[in-house]
DNA sequence: CCAAAAGTGTTGAATTTACACCCATGA
DNA sequence: TCATGGGTGTAAATTCAACACTTTTGG
């Protein structure tokens, strides 16, 4: 899978970083080496850079053809080229990171080759891949504390309980949820319904929607060039 | 100058932003471009990378050869890899952002082919070269509010109220002298020294050095693996 | 003494944090 | 009715912002 285009001296590369939230926490896929070097160890879902094909799409087609999900949301992680990132050649990997709506990523595919691994327990990967997991958890729950991406792990509706959950499991620490309620709807990002969730043995939730207009992070001049960054085929 | 490893399919470049603190603002190096694409154009400083370098080690040497002067300060900014970026061919640009010290600027070369252009008032560069010193403005402007990175403009010892100009012409507005005082202060990551600057016509005042031991920026578990990327050859 | 910038103190506003308390539902 | 989580209120603590005021130098 972390197979790339060979040039001259120099091999390009991209690898996404995926993202899901499962019910014991983060989960990323991975994918098993069927090659040297490294065969047989774990490695971060990667695929060649076609000569005519953006490299945000080439994480896109990494991620579909891996888990056979679609991303609400990825981003440029960080571009790699430590020389010796790789045994016997010049690797320079371009990786991304990507978030998966919970729901969806119940339906991924799994398989001898693909498995889901807790992000806070991975086995040791190939090449430098554990220190590219490492500086992408740390952005995620940097980003997390300033953006909206929580939404990326959430349906088109969610209660704001929901959305609680998601902040605790990425920060690792309870919040309070009164607390919690006031910072968000004071953000604005949040539009709420009239729906009501029933069949808890309790007040049922508000329903809320995510604002649209509100853009899930802001990338400064960056975002204004493809709109369409958010959600990738 | 943007010359690159040409490979099968893909090029593979280095390019850099340099900042330096003159007294009108913000000031950027360019060079102009003496081959098509875009010949006589103004563009980044960028350059080959080379088979057996790191990718920061070439921002560096880009900067070096291009103004003869050493960075305090160089972070990786993105990798730009749009299909249509250069005309004819696909060019993927690993860009880096550099800060130079003000009084190393001064001695800056410049002639018919390296010129200084105010960051805010720049012409039509090449390629998609305004785009990415937009992008470069605007994180070193964020970046700003949050690390330390506005010691790397300054010496190795500097006055309270230098730092607040430094801060004052990045952010283009007015700081409170008494609360920037407090806040910096507050941060730890300065220290008093017991000079003090005589000779103008007020109150000397006090010398303050940067503190070594706290990292201008927090990039996570990126910076544990090079601590050497404060200061490049 | 005066001007100018360094440096300190103080006050009110805004924000964060902790926690008490009421509400609506299923069992 | 009780247990449970949804949702509101509130007061203390902390941080932020504005600005008055004192200090120390050169002229």
């Amino acid at each position: 899978m972390t197979t790339a285009v060979t040039t001259n001296e120099v091999t390009l590369a991209v690898s996404t970083v995926i993202f899901a939230l499962g019910p014991e926490g983060l989960r990323i896929p991975l994918v098993r080496r069927i090659r040297q070097p490294f065969e047989g160890q774990w490695a971060l879902p990667g695929g060649p850079i076609e000569t005519r094909e953006p490299l945000e799409a080439a994480a896109g087609r990494n991620l579909l053809e891996t888990t056979n999900l679609r991303s609400t949301y990825l981003e440029q992680l960080y571009c790699f080229g430590d020389v010796d990132r790789a045994p016997g050649e010049r690797v320079v990997s371009v990786v991304y990171w990507a978030l998966v709506r919970s729901d969806e990523a119940e339906l991924a595919v799994e398989g001898e080759n693909v498995r889901w691994f807790s992000a806070d327990d991975l086995p040791p990967l190939a090449f430098d891949h554990n220190v590219i997991v490492d500086y992408a958890l740390w952005r995620l729950r940097t980003k997390m504390e300033y953006s909206q991406i929580a939404h990326a792990f959430l349906g088109e509706t969610f209660t704001l309980a929901e959305l609680r959950r998601v902040h605790e499991a990425v920060l690792g620490r309870p919040l309070d949820p009164a607390n919690f309620r006031r910072q968000v709807e004071a953000s604005d990002a949040i539009i709420a319904t009239e729906q009501h969730i029933t069949g808890g043995r309790h007040r049922p939730p508000r329903l809320y929607r995510y604002d649209t207009s509100v853009a899930l992070t802001d990338n400064g001049p960056l975002n204004k060039k493809s709109e369409a960054r958010r959600v990738v085929s």
